[in-house]
DNA sequence: CCTATTTGACCTCT
DNA sequence: AGAGGTCAAATAGG
C-alpha cells in the first residue's frame, strides 16, 4: 500500500506512517490550505498587475487554484456528509436561482424558470458590503432558520442589464457573520475585476465555482470555506495558525451544536465534517 | 420627486 | 402542499 503524497507548486506533503492518523490528516490539510492561500495571494498580485503580467500568468494561477479545488474536492466528496447547513433546509443555489422567463397572463408576476449553469459561489463574511451597489428586492423567512434571507440585485440591472444577484443571510449562531451567495457575475461598468473581493474586504481573491459541482449543498458550503476563505477574511483571524485551529479544532461539535466562541462556531461546525473525508488508517485516503 | 426598502402576493419547483 | 424566489404596490427617506 503506497503512502499518499500530495504535491503542488508550494511543496509536497507526505502522510508518514510513523505519525498518528490525526496528525497526518492535520498536516495534509494544513499544507493544502496554505498552498491554496498562497495561490490566492498570487492571484491577487496577478489581478493587480494584469496589464503587465498578462493573460498567460493569470491562466496559470487559475490552473493552480483549480488543482487545489480538485484535490480538496476529491478528498471531500468521497466522505459521507449528509447534514444540511445550520439545520436549514437548503438547496443548490445554482438550481434555485430563477429568472423571469415569461410574463404571466395577469400581466405581471412572472413565470419563473430555473436558471441552470449560472456561476454561483458562497462566502461567509462579517460584513455585507462588497464594493458593489445592490438593490434589495425581497426578504424571506427560511424554514428552521432564525434569520430571514435577503435578496439583492445589482443596482445596474435596469440601466446596464447587469444580472448579478446575491442572497444574504445571517449565520445561525447569532454572530455578526453573513452567508452571502453570489449568483452570476457583474457585467456593469463598476464591477470589480475578475472575481476579486473588493478592497473593503482586503482584496483577497476567492475562487468562483459552480455550486452544483456538489450534490450536497452543505458539502459545497464547507468546501467553499476551504477553498475560498483566507483567515483574515473569514472571521478576522490573525494568522494561518488560527485559521488552522478553526479548521482542525476537533470534531467535538456535533451537528447543530453550538460552541462557546460565537465567532467561529459555524466554522467549527462545518469544517469538522472534513474529518469524514480523511482516513489515514491503513495509510491511504478514503 | 426620485430612489430605495418593505412586504404581501404570486409563481415555480420538489 | 409547502418552501423558496421574485414581483410590484405601498411606504419611507433624502
Amino acid at each position: 500500500m503506497s503512502i499518499p503524497t500530495l504535491k503542488n507548486n508550494f511543496g509536497s506533503v507526505t502522510a508518514c506512517c510513523d505519525q498518528t492518523p490525526a496528525s497526518n490528516k492535520r498536516r495534509v490539510i494544513r499544507e493544502l490550505v496554505e498552498g491554496q492561500h498562497c495561490a490566492a495571494e498570487l492571484q491577487a498580485i496577478v489581478d493587480q498587475n494584469y496589464s503587465q503580467i498578462g493573460a498567460s500568468a493569470e491562466e496559470l494561477v487559475h490552473k493552480i487554484l483549480r488543482s487545489f479545488d480538485q484535490t480538496i474536492s476529491m478528498l471531500i466528496v468521497d466522505g459521507e456528509v449528509s447534514q444540511n447547513w445550520d439545520g436549514c433546509r437548503s438547496q443548490d443555489s445554482s438550481q434555485s436561482s430563477k429568472v423571469p422567463a415569461a410574463v404571466s397572463k395577469d400581466g405581471g408576476r412572472g413565470c419563473y424558470k430555473r436558471k441552470r449553469g449560472v456561476e454561483t459561489w458562497t462566502i461567509v463574511s462579517d460584513k455585507m458590503e462588497d464594493g458593489h451597489a445592490w438593490r434589495k428586492y425581497g426578504q424571506k423567512t427560511i424554514l428552521n432558520c432564525k434569520h430571514p434571507r435577503s435578496y439583492f440585485k445589482c443596482t445596474h440591472k435596469s440601466d446596464q442589464g447587469c444580472r448579478a444577484m446575491k442572497q444574504v443571510q445571517r449565520t445561525e449562531d447569532d454572530s455578526q457573520m453573513y452567508h452571502i451567495t453570489y449568483i452570476g457575475t457583474h457585467t456593469c461598468i463598476d464591477s470589480s475585476p475578475r472575481g476579486t473581493i473588493p478592497s473593503s474586504n482586503s482584496g483577497i481573491p476567492f475562487e468562483k465555482h459552480h455550486s452544483n459541482t456538489f450534490n450536497n449543498s452543505s458539502l459545497a458550503l464547507k468546501f467553499e470555506y476551504e477553498k475560498g476563505m483566507t483567515p483574515s477574511y473569514v472571521t478576522g483571524l490573525d494568522s494561518m495558525t488560527e485559521w488552522e485551529d478553526v479548521i482542525l479544532g476537533g470534531f467535538g461539535c456535533g451537528y447543530g451544536d453550538s460552541v462557546s466562541n460565537n465567532e467561529t462556531s459555524c466554522l467549527n461546525l462545518e469544517l469538522g465534517w472534513l474529518d469524514h473525508g480523511f482516513e489515514f488508517d491503513g495509510g491511504e485516503f478514503v
